[in-house]
DNA sequence: CCGCCCCCAGACAACGTTGTCATAGCGGCG
DNA sequence: CGCCGCTATGACAACGTTGTCTGGGGGCGG
């Protein structure tokens, strides 16, 4: 800017005053500054800007399992979308479900003076994010609930999806049914699993801790939870899968089984249509959660200071073949 | 940090050393000045030590044309990881393909002082770049070239991959083979035509302009595209589809005809392998090009000053079904 | 002709840090 | 006893901006 300045032969309070349009620059002079700023390819310095300023740094940071997931990128993309109809960037990171991650990210997106965090949280503990909370910072939680700290959130109906997913399947006259979730420290897999016992009861089925099987996590463990459920002496004939992941290494597992047992999922993903046969699912919309939580947080910065609120998403079952197998 | 320094009876100054683990300050003041962070929840403001030191602001801009194709996410995955283990963080936008949008996201992440920018470019002209890149900033390139700036980039084997589609396909005795491009306003595109007319020409397949379609960008003009070339009087047998997003559109467009003509796709996706046929891809690694790109990226940014390089990376046809179907 | 006001422009301080230099205190040694 | 050197600390300026205040000049009315 000094440079700028001394090049347009002003001071560089001017050069400050053209950059922001301020009123009361000579048109002349604001010609000669411009083109100083052209010529030197002068980019003001944002950074100094708020430090100067005390305002806001325009970014918003989001932390989550994995970009790579679907799930999450579709997500991602919603948030940014947000961000950018309120002027904002936003940061990104994947704390691969590492408390440890999550909170680096947190507290280094936080130290960057991020003008709000939006989390889909990892683990059990947040009390970090509470001195960033009272200084200020808002935070909206995505998709889970943080245990030990009241914030905003954004979850989905998970106990009820998951509980339309056993009635679903005993309409077709199932009784066995299993439930493949994920590791139980995630607070969605718990839900889901209670889902899954109230489903239970409710369609009057006898919920079998036989047929439970939470924590696989990639291929070759859910084939193997497959395998026990399905290839015990009284095997289930129907089977929840607790997430998008789980449901492709099952139909993946599945695919080459004579005696396909009928198949709900947790989350839509691409393509589950085209499969062979289609995937029933209980889909929700992870691009309105997103936007949800984004929404949320530009409340907040807005100066919205009603007390935390909790937000749950509907999902709905779609039925698409393979959960409207009846028994054979 | 001056409310630190009063209530832990020092100087400003040795608050600052403690943050920074300098040597030469006596344990006990440290343990008072640390107290005294605790109890204030101060954190050190990033953007004000940037300021000072006139140092990196530890973070890289990545754009890309949309988080949510998982082609990106993974990319983006990708990013992050090198990122991480170079300290950095990521800030990311989606461009939506529109030149303008890049420009501003590029821009912002500029005056935001980032280390360096990742790019897949959209739109033919990005002579904005060249300020930034004379004043400091690395750009790396990604999936494409940007035709009017020389810098580092990162392809995949577009051409090649392509021919690769179109010998495979005429290995199984095919003549009139049809392609699917994107707008020929994309790098990608354009390579890909030419790649599938070498193809042609080398398998001694006569080019005909009325089977290649460019532009289809949804699934209503892919399957408009794809009535075009099959139910003409002379008819193609087989299809290349130019980027997974088609390929998708394509697959569920001819899911439900009786006559379907064999199909190669560019780009892998998930559950290619579980559809009906399996669709056979050209496959490069996604993940392989964001951090191909980055690690170049910081290769820069720790000194390499080397001319811009180029790096092709390999693809390979994965048979899976959908491509080795002969003629009926 | 004088005084006032308006239009432009610059000087200066401050945002939250940190690098540089200065200084106070203290123990040891000749 | 005086000097040296070391340790622990602080004062100050500077990073790149911008808000506030001040000042110079010109036009206009009295």
């Amino acid at each position: 800017m000094n440079d700028v300045a001394r090049l347009a032969g002003v001071s560089i309070k001017t050069v400050s005053r053209v950059v922001n349009d301020e009123a009361g620059v000579h048109p002349g002079t604001a010609e000669r500054v411009l083109a100083a700023i052209e010529q030197l390819g002068f980019r003001s310095n944002v950074g100094a800007r708020n430090l100067r300023r005390g305002s806001s740094t325009g970014t918003v940071g989001l932390i989550l399992e994995d970009v790579a997931n679907p799930f999450y990128s579709l997500l991602t993309r919603a948030v940014e979308e947000v961000a950018r109809h309120h002027g904002r960037l936003v940061l990104t990171g994947s704390s691969d479900a590492e408390p440890a991650r999550e909170r680096d990210l947190a507290l280094e997106f936080c130290a960057r003076r991020v003008d709000g965090l939006l989390i889909v949280p990892t683990g059990l503990r947040h009390g970090y994010l509470v001195p960033e909370m009272r200084a200020g910072t808002p935070v909206v939680l995505l998709d889970r609930p943080a245990g030990d700290v009241v914030a905003d959130t954004v979850l989905v109906d998970n106990i009820g999806g998951t509980a339309e997913a056993v009635r679903h399947l005993a309409s077709f006259g199932h009784r066995r049914v299993a439930f493949l979730g994920d590791s139980p420290d995630i607070y969605t897999a718990v839900e889901r699993l209670r889902g899954f016992r109230e489903g239970c009861a409710r369609a009057g089925l006898h919920y079998d801790e036989e047929l439970v099987v939470m924590g696989p996590h990639d291929e070759r463990s859910v084939a193997a939870a497959l395998r026990r459920v399905l290839d015990g002496p009284n095997p289930a004939t129907a089977v929840v899968s607790g997430n998008n992941r789980m449901t492709v290494y099952a139909v993946r597992a599945l695919a080459h089984r004579p005696d396909r047992p009928a198949l709900v999922g947790f989350d839509d993903f691409e393509l589950a249509d085209l499969l062979d046969p289609p995937v029933t699912v209980v889909a929700h919309d992870s691009a309105a959660l997103g936007r949800a939580a984004a929404e949320l947080l530009f409340g907040r910065l807005g100066g919205d200071s009603a007390p935390p609120r909790r937000v749950v998403l509907p999902v709905r079952l779609v039925p698409r073949g393979s959960g409207e197998v009846g028994l054979s």
